[in-house]
DNA sequence: AACAAATACAACCGCCTAGGT
DNA sequence: CACCTAGGCGGTTGTATTTGT
């Protein structure tokens, strides 16, 4: 059995109030990420570390963007998407200010409907082949290889209008690339 | 106006993995 | 090596809000 990561009949759950949002931030510009598992007592919170960890990651960052996806940055989702699958974490690491979890819920509640409607409609089905043949050639080339993959294309770096960085050199997986993007 | 259904997103859960011993 | 722990991750759930009837 594995042994629950804290106490839980001693830990608040579900919505964080004002108070112990404010407790984690002081906390945390004090004395600085780190050691999440003994924070929730240094810091005064009635709350799991992990609890601790996701709220700041997810909710309190002083560099998360708050305001919605821009087009740019919901077409480098898709893309991202289509290579990878689901691992949000990678995903996320290319869009500063977001984090996995946003990218996820975005994905669930946005996109995955707008590109079963485009799947109907051929626009994303060209998307996919241009994609499908990028990863084949690079495949084919060394397994080992990394594919420079930008905008959709084989070209060299650069960076959109908002600033995003849109180059996608990134090492292939060995195991589950032909992931979930079926769905 | 009242209710139901759909949507959005914060938060939790349990598994996995890297690093230390 | 095997074991343990903290941190990280993706899937899922809970709930507040919005939209439709």
């Amino acid at each position: 059995m594995r042994r629950p990561c804290c106490d839980k009949q001693h830990t608040n759950k579900g919505a964080w109030s004002q108070q112990e949002d404010q407790k984690l931030v002081d906390y945390i510009q004090k004395h600085g990420e780190g050691c999440w598992r003994s924070l929730p007592q240094a810091a005064g919170l009635l709350r799991c570390g992990k609890s601790c960890r996701l709220r700041w990651r997810n909710y309190l960052r002083p560099d998360l963007k708050r305001d919605g996806f821009g087009e740019d940055e919901e077409d480098l989702i898709i893309r991202l998407h289509a290579l990878l699958g689901n691992r949000w974490s990678l995903i996320a690491g290319r869009l500063p200010g977001r984090t996995d979890n946003e990218v996820k819920n975005y994905w669930n509640s946005h996109i995955r409907k707008k590109l079963e409607y485009s799947h109907r409609h051929v626009g994303f089905t060209r998307l996919r082949a241009e994609i499908s043949a990028a990863r084949s050639k690079n495949q084919a080339n060394d397994p080992e290889t990394f594919i420079d993959f930008n905008g959709g294309k084989l070209e060299p770096t650069s960076k959109s209008s908002s600033g995003i960085n849109l180059d996608l050199t990134l090492s292939i997986p060995s195991k589950n690339f032909e992931s979930s993007d079926e769905n």
